[in-house]
DNA sequence: CTTGATTCGTACGGTAGCGTATGGATCATT
DNA sequence: AATGATCCATACGCTACCGTACGAATCAAG
């Protein structure tokens, strides 16, 4: 039975986590989180290896929520296709979750290991795109369109400079409604 | 008039920018950037004030070629609308200042500077984009929309994480033609 | 060839951060 | 209350990096 566990792998884990989403991998400092914490690293070695361990487990845990994350969309079933992927995509994953899946992508950008684990999530992702746009799509071809271009859109929009009030938002849904309306019609509802 | 000037401010802007590419901001150390122009940094010094000065003249310089990008992209007025939107999108930047550009958009979410200065630079794409929409687009919340879906995507795309194959191209393309589409009408010409 | 300017190398101090060693503090169990 | 395990603080060595000081090398001008 372990004492009463002051600090635990969860607590680092989630401090890493914070650090990594507002300023990178390299931001992923153990004796600024020990700070954070109101601890000293001393604490930190009994709970890691090392750093490497930390941001594996960091990894582990963004990975574990993201595929999580997909499962309860898939399961989450009130509504048409096209509102579960407007749900899905143009509101985006929880705002909790989202600093972080930015971070990861760029990080998958030079690091090989992350950007296996982040083609696994994302092919997660894909695969409910495909199966909601099946639903009213029959062309192959034009389903994986849409899923790529619904995908890219959700992420792309945050890492877009653009104002992002009221009538950017608008714009933002609109283009949603875009993206799943039906083949050969103008399917344009109001604002 | 100056001696031969062998180690010039441009050559350290450009290895400053490879580094920002493929490594982000701390990447960009001067002793690492010297080793790679064959110098030490003791000739860094003569050029820069510091280090702050050498990613201020990179930022400068990305800041003015992304605009010159924009420019030439305006100038170049062949084929209709959509097809140049298409060069403009899915094919994207050029493969040289792509990189850099990726950086930068992650580096902006973590620095006010860096973000004013993508802001000027996406208000660009974005008033280029409009321009070309509204030459066969009437509603302006339409064109907003096309617009804010075009950027967002071209830009979405390089952070997820799919098959780059050839049919994953094909998608691309085809969610492309997706974006110009005419209003009301299906619109799709062959692969 | 001498002079002055420019460019670069070497050596140094200072800081930040990783990882380790070791002892002290805390808590559950008995 | 004593014991053993767990958690944490302090202190240390090590490396990487920034920035500075100063001298050497190079080149153009006269």
């Amino acid at each position: 039975m372990p004492a009463t566990l002051r600090t635990p792998r969860p607590r680092w884990i989630q401090a890493a986590a914070d650090a990594l989403s507002s300023g990178g991998p390299d931001a992923v400092r153990v004796e600024a989180l020990a700070a954070a914490l109101g601890v000293t690293k001393g604490s930190f070695y009994t709970h890691f290896a090392g750093r490497d361990e930390l941001l594996t487990a960091v990894l582990d845990d963004w990975e574990r929520r993201s595929v999580d994350d997909v499962r309860a969309r898939v399961d989450a079933r009130g509504g048409d296709a096209a509102e579960r992927i407007s749900r899905a995509g143009v509101r985006t994953f929880s705002d909790e979750i989202l600093p972080l899946d930015l971070a990861v992508r760029d990080w998958a950008r030079r690091d090989d290991d992350v950007r296996e684990r982040l083609r696994r999530v994302d092919t997660a992702r894909m695969e409910f795109l495909r199966t909601e746009f099946r639903t009213f799509i029959s062309d192959p071809d034009e389903v994986e369109a849409r899923a790529v271009l619904a995908f890219s859109f959700a992420i792309g929009r945050h890492f877009v400079a653009v104002a992002d009030d009221a009538s950017g938002a608008a714009a933002v849904a609109r283009a949603g409604r875009l993206i799943v309306r039906q083949t050969g019609e103008a399917g344009q509802s109001g604002s």
